[in-house]
DNA sequence: ACTGAGGATGTAGCATCGCTACATGGATGT
DNA sequence: ACATCCATGTAGCGATGCTACATCCTCAGT
């Protein structure tokens, strides 16, 4: 049993296609074919079958996959424990964003990292649906998510996932709005306005239906935007109300006002999705201890708490 | 960090010389230096050092080679696991036994292994000094060993230790000895006696140095012998008493008798000693069952308790 | 039904890598 | 001083894993 080979079958399990694997390990179709099919007759059993134009994994396949993930979190642990003990955190981290917390978090995040010698972080940013952000992990290191609390779609992939925020989601005012006096706002103070939403798919949508559960009508959405750098644009310029979080927005235009939701918890979990061999490298571990420290700070610095487990180290949390 | 690079280092960090690796590994001591050199390159420090002849490993080979062992085991349970799946335990499995157990009981276990198909188990025996245990594991996959109980000078090198029975200790007479009528002896009894010992260095030295503690005098030893057969066959010829190990003595000619200790703690832990690497594979783990089953049965019999766990599955055993 | 695209898999050849065989050099013990 | 043991260099060979190219199969669009 090769490791090699094994790590080949992981990578497969995760992507689903030979010409997939064959890209993301830099090397053609046929030399991945071949290497499964030795890979095959070693272990006995066949691990793949053609589906159409494609191959899925038997369930031996599965079965041998998960077990060759457990020795890449093992290979993984060896770098992170050895890279520790020369304490040498350096290599290149990838990581995807999405952009709220990509403006208002990360530059803290990397000034601080690039105190750490030969530490690479490459950020990127996109902000794909909720299904979405599991995938993202084969691509990147480490995938900042947001998503309800108690909606955890992810997990039973078996990545890692470090919390870092529960941010909660106030209202965005016109600073002229008849409710811009109001301390907080509820339910019905706000199904007769006119919405700002997201596009289908994205997290926010379930709370403006508990919104809409709660008030007894349904509301209207004007416009659907995922920048909120738009959204708040809008909102200035009298087009509607819409979820605002409240710690990631950066500096708000004077004319636009922020007010508490009452009755319906509205809040999102900002999260970080890492793969489990990936968690255990060291270079990644300390960009998530940053991460975990700095979103602590933007959570205390209102009050609200952090997620959990800040600066206990990200290796520590649970999967 | 190439693994097969990584397992040379675990196996020097046992073996401690190039060419013992290379033996082991059926490799010329060239070859091996070879790999080393480049893990030590791929690694960024040095992982050895040289010591008279011979090269010893830095505090960071140490380390390095501490996580390759994890890896080891990493991937020894992912064939496991393999095998589990397939229900295959076939592969041979080497092990080493002491003479008295080896007589006693794996003939029962080695006939039961026989139902397994593809299981072969190669048996040898030796019976070493107490320390030579741990070394065993290195060329055997299983080493039964037997020490006094909380005496365990292994596992300190994180061997996996399975407790297979705690065997009292009977004294041996001749049925004709004038204390061969008594239902047990005391220390007091039988410090006036000619023993019959075990050559230095053997586990069962300190009990009789706690019956000399306790009896006020030093007792005369009059032969030493390792082997049981030859130790009966002195006690019938009248030469002394001696410990004799009350169930693996087999069946013991009607001339002999066993009586109890009491006041002196006299038992032997019967233990298999197994890497914890090769403790992963089902093979091992199917003859390690087997070997706890019928530990317990033989324990059973007479009333005193196996060591523990019986039947609860080998792998289940704590380091 | 025909055709093109996408995906897996064979075949031949080439480069890399890990091994052996042999030679070298330092440390040890007689 | 010499023989021995052990690690380590060097040259060369063979296995192995890759690329390039070709083939086959399935699905989708016309």
């Amino acid at each position: 049993m090769d490791v090699r080979r094994l790590d080949l079958l992981r990578e497969l399990a995760e992507r689903g296609s030979v010409t997939a694997v064959a890209e993301a390990t830099g090397r053609t179709p046929s030399a991945v074919s071949q290497q499964l099919k030795v890979l095959e007759r070693e272990a006995g059993a066949p691990l793949t079958e053609r589906s159409g134009r494609g191959i899925v994994l038997t369930s031996a396949g599965h079965a041998l996959a998960r077990s060759a993930a457990d020795v890449a979190i093992a290979l993984a642990r060896a770098d992170a424990v050895w890279d520790e003990f020369r304490n040498d955190a350096s290599g290149e981290v990838t990581l995807l964003t999405f952009p709220t917390i990509g403006a208002t978090m990360l530059p803290a995040v990397l000034s601080e990292l690039r105190q750490v010698p030969g530490l690479v972080v490459r950020a990127t940013d996109f902000d794909p649906e909720l299904a979405e952000f599991a995938e993202l992990t084969a691509d990147y290191d480490i995938v900042l998510a947001h998503t309800m609390p108690g909606v955890l779609p992810w997990g039973g992939r078996g990545l890692r996932v470090v919390p870092l925020l529960t941010e909660p989601l106030d209202i965005g005012l016109p600073a002229t709005h008849r409710l811009a006096g109001r301390s907080h706002l509820t339910a019905s103070d706000l199904v007769e306005e006119t919405w700002l939403g997201v596009p289908p798919g994205f997290p926010f949508e379930r709370i403006l239906h508990a919104i809409e559960q709660q008030g007894g009508r349904r509301v209207e959405i004007a416009q659907r935007f995922s920048d909120m750098r738009i959204v708040e644009a809008f909102i200035q310029a009298g087009f509607g109300v819409a979820f605002v979080p409240r710690y990631t927005s950066g500096a708000l235009p004077p004319d636009l006002v922020l007010k508490p939701l009452r009755g319906v918890p509205s809040a999102r979990q900002i999260v970080a999705l890492v793969r489990p061999d990936v968690a255990e490298r060291l270079a990644v571990r300390t960009v998530l201890d940053v991460l975990v420290a700095k979103a602590a700070e933007l959570g205390a610095g209102t009050g609200a708490g952090a997620g959990a487990g800040a600066g206990a180290g990200a290796g520590a949390a649970a999967s």
